[in-house]
DNA sequence: CATTACCTGCAA
DNA sequence: TTGCAGGTAATG
């Protein structure tokens, strides 16, 4: 009927499960050569010949995330800082085998692979940078939610000092990173808590089934291995499972009944962006 | 705090 | 032919 959604989004479950794939297929290699296509953008303001200079040579020594940032490690204490945005995809496949569509920058590596990041709408980055660099986005990013750190108490702390929307403020990566606008719509829906509730209305309770909601949708996506709608792929262009399992994320526009209690489901906009709820579960006056 | 720019394939 | 999809930086 109407408005299909087409997106990929990666968000924390997808980028941690490119991540798990791309690393075992390139740590320990060496980089050998470096192809950036036309839109040289791609590696940030920096020229390529820079690129090639600072990145040829190197070991790739580690592959982190943080949010939705992949962080490759080079032996020379630099990295490279990826960030998929909406439409990226990272790579890895023999040199041999013909550029994939949208590619704009390859890293061949010794012994014959290459990681090959590939985005139709060229929002995603590649960025060759010092150490300090990684730092200052690991400390400008709010903590990871599915580690010890992010509890509910340091939840609730946040939220009582944002008078905007929930769901904006659950998608500002400073309060929390990692979540985006598919696995935001979920966790409100499984935490019954309407996406236009001002933050720091939340209840303690409120706050609880949120950050439990939050771990559980996250968790669940990466069991699936991430949620493809068209473009999402893993490290080896294979598609994740979550799509299947999603309670209300693109089914709002269809006004497919809901899981729990059969009403049709709703699709608004909040902060600009497509916003997938069940009217009946989901209740703006609180508690 | 909220809104806009950046992009381009695709559905309507 | 139009406008939507959305993460983040920049702008109002």
């Amino acid at each position: 009927m109407s408005g299909h959604q087409d997106a990929s989004m990666p968000e924390l479950p997808e980028v941690e499960t490119v991540r798990a794939t791309l690393a075992p297929a390139v740590l320990g290699h060496v980089i050998k050569e470096v192809r950036v296509g036309s839109f040289t953008g791609v590696i940030g303001d920096m020229p390529p010949a820079m690129f090639s200079a600072a990145t040829v040579g190197r070991t790739i020594v580690g592959i982190g995330r943080r949010g939705k940032y992949l962080v490759i490690r080079l032996s020379d204490d630099t990295a490279i800082i990826v960030h998929l945005r909406m439409t990226g995809q990272l790579l890895v496949q023999r040199a041999t085998e013909p550029p994939v569509r949208f590619q704009h920058l390859a890293l061949g590596l010794d012994g014959g692979p290459e990681i090959r990041f590939a985005d139709q709408r060229k929002f995603g980055r590649v960025l060759h940078v010092p150490s300090d660099v990684v730092d200052r986005l690991d400390r400008r990013l709010g903590p990871e939610p599915l580690a010890a750190t992010f509890t509910a108490r340091r939840l609730a702390l946040s939220l009582s000092r944002r008078a905007g929307k929930i769901k904006n403020v659950l998608l500002d990566q400073t309060v929390v990173a990692g979540l985006g606008n598919i696995y935001v719509d979920e966790a409100l829906f499984r935490a019954r808590l309407h996406p236009l509730r001002p933050a720091q209305s939340l209840s303690m309770p409120e706050v609880q089934a949120l950050h439990r909601a939050i771990r559980s949708v996250l968790r669940q996506g990466l069991t699936h291995r991430g949620t493809t709608f068209s473009s999402y792929r893993d490290a080896y262009g294979e598609g994740g499972g979550n799509q299947r399992h999603l309670s209300v994320y693109g089914r709002g526009a269809r006004r497919e009944p809901c899981d729990i209690c059969g009403a049709p489901l709703e699709r608004l906009v909040v902060g600009g962006r497509g916003t997938h709820i069940c009217p009946s579960c989901q209740t703006l006056t609180d508690t």
